[in-house]
DNA sequence: GCTTGACCTAAAGTTAGGTTTAGGTTGTAT
DNA sequence: ATACAACCTAAACCTAACTTTAGGTCAAGC
């Protein structure tokens, strides 16, 4: 069992952000003394879970919608599960594209070495768009392409 | 040369956002015709720039630094150099946190394919924290460390 | 000559996800 | 018994990054 503070430097959260998510019914079991909140494992995984929906993109008004599923026991079972399978698309989706956000910085990384080497921009220019060495030329196509 | 409309089309952003972006500088050299912005190419790869160093987790008064920068010549390719080399840092950092991420989500999409097989999931938390098959294991780890 | 569509400005409005404020209780160390 | 830290509530407040609104220009097609 872990008071507030407790929780809040495990998960280097505020406190306010722990008490707001409670206000939400993210904790729907969590127990009290006199007017204290106490966290037990299940409130531990429940902020896991929290933390990974949230950065998977979802909503805070979705995440109460699946805590309201959890509240309703083994029927809702495939729609949690539907949940987090769309969730991981939406990760898999998200990781490609700040894949293709980093190598655009690769690629402009190489642009101001090059830049600070040659004293102005115009060498580089002059092998833009397509005259680029090889491995520059596919970060480059990769940060370009719509 | 294009038009807003045509920009807006090209990179599927609304035009206010445009007219926005306009707004707060990141086109320092656009021409007009009348009232009328035309965007050149160099509009184009600004907001290439733009949608990477958003993406890269950059507030747009950031974005505004660097294009002020981009006025200044080549005295400050350190400088831009630097920013492009702390947001890689930073995007390699927030790939890490989504490998994380998506590793909760595929032991959580293993839990409750798990759960409707069984009808419950008293079979899974009987193997909780530590006795779960071995590549389950390996996600719930990558999900639960702190 | 009038309607339609694409462009324009300035300024007010929106939204999510917290955070801060103001005021109050409780438990323990001095 | 008093001071300090850690807890509590309700409600107001905040911020970034747009978006919407209201009102206007202009060129082309019918």
């Amino acid at each position: 069992m872990y008071t507030i503070g407790q929780v809040s430097d495990m998960f280097n959260l505020p406190i306010s952000t722990l008490r707001y998510y409670d206000k939400e019914g993210f904790f729907p079991n969590m127990e009290r003394k006199g007017n204290i909140r106490y966290f037990s494992d299940s409130e531990i995984e429940a902020i896991h879970v929290i933390e990974c929906l949230k950065k998977s993109g979802l909503e805070i008004k979705d995440i109460k919608q699946f805590f309201k599923w959890v509240t309703e026991g083994p029927s809702s079972y495939p729609d949690r599960k539907q949940l987090f399978e769309t969730r991981k698309e939406a990760v898999i989706a998200e990781i490609k594209h700040l894949e293709k956000t980093l190598a655009m910085l690769e690629f402009k990384c190489w642009y101001y070495d090059k830049a600070i080497a040659d004293g102005n921009e115009d060498g580089i220019n002059a092998m833009l768009p397509d005259k680029l060495p090889k491995d520059i030329q596919k970060l480059y196509n990769k940060a370009h392409k719509l």
